[in-house]
DNA sequence: AGATTGTGTTGACATCGTCAACATGATGCG
DNA sequence: CGCATCATGTTGACGATGTCAACACAATCT
């Protein structure tokens, strides 16, 4: 395994223990058992290397749901399974997760992590599609729709991650809000 | 005006001109004409200083939905409004909106932004009480309605935010989002 | 063989958050 | 009135951090 993974492995372990500050070029390189300075040669700055973790992460989400689209079941069942997963990393990397859609600082950097992005909605907005042809979701248009719902959960997420999902908004869990947003919004 | 609210005030242009990572303490300082010190007078710390900015600007909003709650017109009417004054900031001060809602380390300080937090989200809620009680919106318990249409309002405006809200998701504008939800959501 | 490139190291610098110590003016109380 | 207390502000210092510059060394290519 190159320097180069080892650094995102070592940062995205960081992120999950101690949050976005405690991802400290120099605490990387430490626990790589490089030089503070090692890290310039693989990423270009601390954002660099930042982008590098979250575009990781996306990536495996692209996967995991072309291999839920492929699986035989309801599209909706298909849908709500992938929504199921974003959701359980979500809850279970907050910090990680926070980077996937953080400030323009991380996110406009180059190309690749836009890209990923990208692909994971594309992904995603096919499930959608395939949930509406088969009449369990309204027939707007299905990048709209998609996008409405990306935002749901990620906002359901976004809060979970910030502290603010106490009981105060009624649900007991995210993915509980998430179903309730389906069973809104689906077709009877 | 107190050294304290100049203070916040600073910050929060500071936030607007350059984001989270332009509002260091001293040039918050510097900005008020004070040494680089005098901040902890008034502030335990950054994240209190920023704990700050975001309570102030949480209270105006308390104020404001109240003011549309007052307003003579239909509950679902109002809480459009409300949902575009909501958005209109959001867009306006990316920065300052994404202090709002960001991680522990800033928005479990203390009571008092929880506090205006919670305020906030209560006045919310009484709007979409009342737009309920006239048949404008499905009939599942308030709070859980409110949250998930706080939830889409805030996933759409934090992909604004972060850069993320380009045409390939189907939407013009967050408004947009935030009226086809309400659309599809809303009992016909 | 010699040059180039990739990778890593050491050392230094400016900036930043924060702490400690000190100054000063207003306020309250004897 | 005189003195203490407190709020506010200042200076100076420290460690941590991101980043730059210069150098080292091995592999690869010509």
């Amino acid at each position: 395994m190159g320097t180069g993974e080892r650094l995102t492995d070592a940062a995205a372990l960081l992120l999950d223990e101690g949050g976005e500050a405690a991802v400290t070029l120099r605490a990387v390189a430490l626990a790589v058992g490089v030089s503070h300075n090692a890290p310039y040669r693989h990423f270009a700055d601390r954002s660099a290397l930042l982008a590098g973790v979250a575009e990781r992460d996306l990536r495996v989400f692209t996967r995991l749901f072309e291999s839920i689209s492929a699986s035989d079941q309801p599209a909706i069942g298909k849908l709500a399974a992938a929504l199921a997963e974003f959701v359980a990393y979500g809850e279970a990397h907050p910090a990680r997760y926070r980077l996937l859609f953080s400030d323009p600082d991380i996110a406009s950097r180059g190309g690749s992590l836009e890209e990923a992005a990208m692909e994971t909605f594309a992904e995603l907005a096919k499930l959608v599609g395939q949930a509406q042809a088969e009449g369990n979701l309204p027939s707007i248009p299905t990048l709209q729709l998609t996008g409405l719902i990306y935002a749901t959960v990620h906002g359901l997420l976004d809060f979970q991650a910030g502290g603010r999902m106490k009981s105060e908004k009624g649900f007991t869990s995210v993915m509980d809000g998430v179903k309730t947003m389906l069973r809104l919004i689906a077709n009877d």
